[in-house]
RNA sequence: GGGCGCUUAGCUCAGUUGGUUCAGAGCACCUCGUUUACACCGAGGGGGUCGGGGGUUCGAAUCCCUCAGCGCCCACCA
């Protein structure tokens, strides 16, 4: 068989996902004679594109789902997408706009029908390439968060939520685009790169029986019609005796309080304060404390109503009675003069218009009393966060937690199901259907004859987060009428054989940015409905940034395309690229030459594989063939895979992988491979060839979960493979006892080698060369338990021992042990008398370190006996080791 | 402004409870080598005193204080 020296990963990649999907490798169900091991995506959003945010996540679900599956645990990996509202909308609108529709002409069903069109046919490319990285997932689950039982859950559990008395409506402040006359996320309100210009004006206020004036500073002249209040800090010791007293609007002289709060600079301004709850999100929360009058002096299209009291400026864009109001103000001796100030103006990102803050009825859910739980189960480690330091994250926020405003103004996503029957704030009922509500309204309103048309649901959608922190519930069907238990409001136990058998879910990979908006609530929901955490193990992944730190995103460019990567070096050489510096928590600094590394690392076992596929076998060998490099390397995989057990167990993926990658690299190429290799065109005893088998096997299968195709692709030639003999499925090693010894031996042996092959570069010889080595050594059944291998590894044409001093011989100390390679005249005396006196300073400063302490009494007297132990060890060494130099210096 | 964290070889990072030669790894770098598995390779090598200062201790990269620099999250000035 003739293989190319270079590995090629495209040739092979999508024969090898074909033949896992063939196979149903990926698809897990409940099985009482396993364990179970479950992992649910974070479901990617719809609209999206793979990026290398993606690609560091999956890969690291990948590795813990194909280990899991190889250990014997039922694995699932449970994929879907996110239906991401906002994101999703503003891609159809953007269509829709390019098409020349725009969404005001539509009704919703229209609007709607489009984007269920844009869904079907562009939605979920991300899934589709997740298949290129290898992704394991089982795509017979694949779920996707409007899914009509989906969609149904999410609406049962706000139906839920609302009846447990989670659920309120509440003023909440709220970007408005006066243009679109519609709400817009903070996501979509755009800053300007540098602070703007602006003017601050300065306006007095007259006090009500008091010859004393307040000055305020605004820069939004217009709202000062809707002023409930003036706001001094407490602690001002020039305006704290006004507390308590009332001012007057100017113009319009509307009595309001002046009032004390810690929220008002001192510094800044004029250090008052005009409080206009109506439009200003911290002066609402100044009112909230007050329990200030709101009066909303503008419309939803930016222009000024009736209640800003002055008939002139009712109707008028508030840009045009900003202007009016400076005229008109200070004409009338309110306006104290202006000056310069720099600011961040907010603009809609669709419209670029100024965004307007403005309070609107939103749908809350009460957090402080439904999230205790989740916050404990973290605190106690129920649900462990790695890295660990993000509990202190997770706690400061959980303390300090906020309502959760859940509706949307937009479209796409579950429709809040609330159902008005009247104008008053209160006249609403909340059910699963319009039937029911219609029901309940009858009952509400007193009103028997209400018919449907008479009812009208809520226009607005929930937030997205609102049905993803269901993800590891709903797409088991969790909801369902057979398994929800609508009295309680939970999900009933022992019915569901899905939701029994992998919940909780064993491990989140996910990203810090989400810990809060979706990591939290999925705990929040897990313990409302299960009563049982969602997963146990949180791992944290870092941001994907270019060399230069900067965050990978579209929008710089600096962001290689995953799909461009994978086709010019293969899936496996991609993944390891990327976990070769991934710890948990930590950024990635991504590089192209660690992805190169990865190639190299494959085309490394490819080659490795040639070899071995390229012996000759003789059986006559058998008897003579020497063992010792089967059981080091025995003993050094298990030594091996222990250590990588200890990482995989720490989530320490990254380093799970460079201790295989040294194993493979260094311990089975560069010595083991070299240990048994024949010389070229000899056989190889058959006894040794199939031991190198095993050992491929067994390297295979530890290195599977990290590089699939090249894994699978050598598995499927070291041997003959029966139907089903595939590496995605074979049994993961289990760590054995390891004779240690025998590593010791192999690593004193190794010592030797590099010495003699120094000897020879440091001589200019040829690695051809042949050598003889003579040891003097107290204790040579080291030495001679690997004979054989220095005598291969190190080219000698002997090795002997011997108590006499060699002359004429060039050498080297290994602890005490001293070693001769006779050389002809080939010996530089002057240089090697030169090195060994350098030594010899550098161990003479070492021990007297070590007598420096073992003279000090306190130090004797204090440390615990090991200590003082192995720093006389330590002595005992070194000066054996000075002697043998001291004497060979002599003999030179 | 509030909270959290970081600073160890050129780069990216390990270093668990202070003490086995603990100052490490990978990459990069330098020297040598067309040794039939692999030049996407092999052999060998140099490099840091652990951000600065102070303290505790027989002993500190590891604990405490302080200074400097960096990063993240949250709230953001009317």
């Amino acid at each position: 068989m003739s293989l190319s020296t270079k590995y090629n990963p495209s040739e092979v990649e999508d024969k090898w996902y074909e033949h896992w999907m063939n196979n149903g490798y990926f698809h897990a169900k409940v099985n009482p004679d396993k364990e179970p091991y479950s992992i649910v995506i974070p479901p990617p959003n719809v609209t999206g594109v793979l990026h290398m945010g993606h690609m560091l996540n999956n890969t690291i679900q990948d590795i813990l789902i194909r280990k899991a599956r190889m250990e014997g645990k039922e694995a699932l990996w449970l994929p879907g997408t996110d239906h991401a509202s906002i994101a999703t909308e503003a891609k159809v609108v953007k269509m829709l706009r390019e098409q020349g529709i725009k969404k005001s002409d539509l009704t919703r069903e229209e609007f709607l029908n489009h984007a269920w069109e844009w869904k079907e046919k562009y939605g979920g490319i991300i899934l589709q390439q997740l298949r290129k990285l290898g992704a394991s997932c089982d795509w017979d689950r694949t779920a996707f968060t409007m899914d009509d039982g989906y969609y149904k859950a999410v609406i049962r559990v706000f139906v839920d939520l609302y009846k447990k008395g989670y659920i309120y409506r509440g003023l909440r402040m709220v970007n408005w685009d006066v243009e679109a006359k519609t709400t817009v996320s903070n996501e979509e309100v755009i800053y300007a790169d540098q602070d703007e210009v602006s003017k601050l004006y300065k306006f007095q206020y007259s006090i009500k029986d008091s010859d004393e004036k307040v000055v305020i500073a605004t820069q939004r002249p217009e709202t000062i019609m809707g002023d409930t209040a003036i706001a001094v800090n407490p602690k001002d010791d020039r305006f704290k005796h006004l507390i308590g007293q009332i001012a007057l609007v100017p113009v319009i002289n509307r009595e309001i309080p002046i009032i004390g709060d810690d929220y008002v600079e001192i510094e800044f301004g004029t250090g008052c304060l005009k409080v206009t709850p109506a439009h200003d999100p911290n002066d609402y929360e100044i009112g909230q404390r007050h329990n200030l009058e709101v009066i909303d002096t503008i419309n939803l299209d930016g222009t000024l109503n009736e209640k800003c009291e002055i008939p002139e400026y009712v109707g008028l864009d508030r840009f045009e009675v900003r202007k009016r109001v400076i005229k008109d103000f200070d004409k009338a001796g309110y306006l104290m003069g202006h000056e310069e100030f720099t600011t961040r103006i907010g603009r809609s990102e669709r419209t670029n218009s100024i965004i307007e803050p403005k309070l609107s009825l939103q749908w809350f859910i009460k957090m402080k009393d439904i999230s205790r739980q989740a916050h404990k189960a973290v605190m106690d480690d129920e649900v462990e966060l790695l890295p660990g330091k993000f509990k202190n994250t997770y706690n400061h926020w959980m303390e300090n937690v906020r309502d959760w405003c859940i509706s949307r103004q937009l479209w796409w996503g579950q429709q809040i199901p609330a159902y008005y029957f009247g104008e008053g704030e209160d006249d609403f009922v909340v059910a699963e259907t319009k039937e029911e509500a219609l029901e309940l309204a009858k009952e509400k309103s007193g009103n028997s004859s209400l018919s449907s048309d008479q009812l009208k649901q809520d226009e607005d959608v929930l937030d997205t987060w609102a049905s993803s922190w269901l993800f590891p519930i709903a797409p088991f069907n969790g909801f369902d009428d057979e398994y929800f238990d609508q009295e309680t409001g939970k999900i009933i136990k022992g019915k569901n054989a899905d939701l029994d058998y992998f919940y909780p879910t064993s491990t989140l990979v996910t990203a810090p940015e989400i810990l809060f908006f979706w990591v939290a609530r999925m705990i929040i929901a897990g313990y409302e409905y299960m009563d049982e955490k969602p997963f146990k193990h949180v791992y944290l992944t870092g941001i994907v940034r270019d060399k230069q730190r900067r965050k990978m995103s579209k929008s710089l460019g600096n962001s290689p395309d995953p799909l461009d990567l994978i086709a010019d070096y293969g899936a496996d050489a991609v993944r390891t690229g990327m976990l070769f510096s991934s710890p948990a928590g930590n950024d990635l600094l991504f590089d192209m030459e660690l992805v190169q590394q990865g190639g190299k690392f494959s085309n490394k076992i490819w080659n490795a594989f040639r070899l071995v596929k390229g012996w000759e076998v003789d059986e006559s060998l058998d008897g003579e063939a020497d063992t010792t490099a089967i059981d080091w390397f025995t003993a050094r995989f298990n030594q091996a895979l222990a250590e990588v057990e200890d990482h995989y167990s720490k989530f320490r993926i990254s380093d799970a992988l460079m201790s295989t990658y040294k194993l493979i690299w260094d311990d089975f190429c560069s010595w083991y491979l070299e240990m048994v290799k024949p010389a070229y065109g000899e056989p190889i005893a058959a006894s040794l060839r199939e031991a190198t088998i095993r050992f491929f096997e067994d390297i295979m299968k530890l290195l599977h979960p990290f590089m699939p195709f090249i894994t699978e692709e050598i598995w499927s030639h070291l041997k003959d493979r029966e139907e089903g003999d595939d590496v995605i499925v074979a049994k993961y090693p289990i760590a054995e006892k390891f004779d240690s010894q025998i590593i010791e031996q192999a690593k004193l042996a190794f010592e030797v080698t590099s010495n003699v092959r120094n000897l020879r570069s440091s001589n200019g010889m040829s690695p051809k060369e042949q050598l003889a080595l003579i040891i003097n050594t107290s204790n040579s059944a080291p030495y001679q338990a690997f004979e054989k291998v220095i005598m291969k590894m190190a080219n000698l044409e002997s090795l002997s021992f011997s108590d006499d001093k060699v002359t004429g011989a060039a050498g080297f100390v290994i602890k005490g042990d001293e070693f001769f390679v006779p050389m002809d005249g080939a010996i530089d005396i002057e240089k090697e008398k030169e090195e060994i006196s350098k030594e010899l300073q550098r161990l003479q400063g070492f021990l007297k370190g070590i007598m420096g302490k073992l003279n000090n009494e306190r130090f004797v007297n204090n440390a615990p006996e090991q200590v003082v132990a192995t720093e006389k060890k330590k002595q005992a060494d070194t000066e054996a080791k000075i002697n043998v130099l001291e004497e060979k210096l002599k003999s030179l």
